[in-house]
RNA sequence: GCGGGUGUCGCCAAGUGGUUAAGGCCUCGGAUUGUGGUUCCGAUAUUCGUGGGUUCGACCCCCAUCACCCGCCCCA
């Protein structure tokens, strides 16, 4: 036998009986992102590269190490690890910055990630997600959480945590920014060898470490004091207490997290999460904050943005796996010609058949009925005669002769 | 990139140095040649991820290699 081709690290098949929780997700998705005034958009999912450096931001392990990327004519070009970037670039190539804001879009398919697979974490993932273009009221940011939390909501997943943060705009962040390296600076080489790193690449980072000794460090009162200090300037500070009144008023419950801090560099003012703490080390369902800067960064007109993305594969094993879909009737038959035409006439009606194509035994056929269907349809020499069919219910034994043309009449389907 | 774990049939597994590698599920066939889902009988791994080595003898011990899983980093 010829060697066998298995599927690439990190990528998955999803098979048929898990298709059905897929499409339970785009389906909740739409009606609940439609409801919202969201529309749907399908990006390609190659772009050229400089899209994603320029957009995610080459100091990000995302656009540092983790992209695919391949040459083609002279060009770069990168699967996409994210969608946020390449929505973007079709808000502004498409000419939707002359659309009236705001301009409202979801979407949901394949990101890719060159990392080390683990519980959570694949290579090939997919994402849904929103975002909402031409709003720097706090209203979005709240409109767009509460999308979110709904989302989840109609998924059934009621009990997850949200966790929002204010990151201020890069005025006041990098003052936030110096103001914490000046008050680590003493303790630098105590640091483990993560946090010397983000010491110097992204410092808010800083502070979720889950090493002891970091964390006692910034335990030390006068490091306290600049974590707590609200570093962030008097308009991003009204901001953020606005969002904190709308989603109080709309019931979302929520946290505060000061150390929440997203990995991309595009964020601004509000960012969130939402965790679940039944999914091992990769816990956050869904990462999201407002990008007010992104567009004009990626050449289009100055516009405030916001949005969210959610990993579905995450949220999948967080749903409870739906009863795939019985057959509603199996044929059961030793006249195959007889079968296939009846089959057809049932389908056309709307119903889903099948009959035995390989012609085996009658209680072989009558086996797989039972198994796969809620009505088996005999058809034998008398009812094909009288032009009748024998309709047997398969959960309660019941067994009625009909009309073949009113036939399915009969069904309690 | 770093750390830990695991590989025996399509799936779940027992076996941890001694002739033919348990068992269960699924699949297929038969009992039952027009009435199932229950039951009963039968079939399906010359081979234990792969390649070497040790041994009279290896699924079992040693070395290497590959694959997958889990954790760190990072993220959804």
């Amino acid at each position: 036998m010829a060697e066998i081709i298995k599927v690439l690290k990190g990528t998955k098949d999803i098979l048929p009986q898990e298709v059905n929780m897929w499409q339970l997700l785009e389906k909740k998705a739409d009606q609940v992102f439609s409801k919202y005034g969201f529309k749907e958009i399908r990006t390609p999912i190659i772009e050229y590269t400089e899209l994603f450096s320029r957009g995610v931001g080459d100091t990000t392990d995302i656009v540092n190490k983790e992209m695919y990327t391949f040459e083609k004519s002279d060009r770069s070009i990168t699967l996409r690890p994210e969608n946020t970037a390449g929505v973007v670039r079709s808000y502004i190539e498409n000419g939707m910055t002359r659309l009236p804001a705001p301009v409202k879009l979801w979407y949901h398919g394949p990101m890719f990630r060159y990392e080390r697979p683990q519980a959570g974490r694949q290579r090939q993932f997919h994402q849904v997600g929103v975002e909402m273009f031409g709003v720097k009221q706090p209203t979005a940011d709240a409109e767009v959480i509460l999308a979110a939390v709904n989302y989840l909501k109609a998924l059934g997943l009621n009990d997850l945590d949200v966790e929002i943060n204010s990151l201020g705009c890069p005025k006041c962040r990098n003052e936030f920014k110096n103001n914490l390296k000046e008050v680590l600076k003493p303790y630098f080489d105590e640091l483990c060898d993560d946090c010397k790193n983000r010491y110097e690449k992204n410092p808010l980072r800083l502070l979720d470490c889950k090493i002891e000794s970091c964390k006692k460090i910034f335990e030390k009162p006068e490091v306290q004091e600049v974590i707590n200090s609200d570093f962030i300037c008097d308009e991003c500070a009204e901001h953020y207490t606005e969002l904190k009144l709308y989603l109080n008023k709309m019931g979302v419950h929520y946290t505060e997290n000061k150390l929440l801090v997203r990995g991309l560099d595009y964020y601004n003012r509000t960012v969130f999460e939402i965790k679940s703490n039944n999914l091992g080390s990769q816990n956050a369902v869904c990462g999201g904050g407002r990008y007010d800067s992104l567009v004009a960064q990626l050449g289009g007109e100055d516009t405030p943005a916001v949005g969210f993305a959610m990993g579905m594969e995450r949220l999948i094993s967080l749903i409870t796996p739906k009863e795939p879909k019985r057959l509603d009737c199996y044929i059961v038959s030793n006249f195959p010609v007889d079968a296939f035409v009846l089959a057809e006439e049932l389908r056309h009606q709307g119903l889903n058949v099948e009959f035995d194509l390989a012609n085996r035994k009658f209680t072989k056929q009558m086996e797989k009925a039972s198994k796969t269907a809620k009505y088996a349809f005999i058809l034998g020499e008398d009812e094909i005669l009288k032009h009748q069919v024998s309709i047997k219910n398969l959960d309660n034994g019941k067994q009625i002769t009909a009309d073949r043309a009113s036939c399915t009449k009969m069904l309690d389907l």
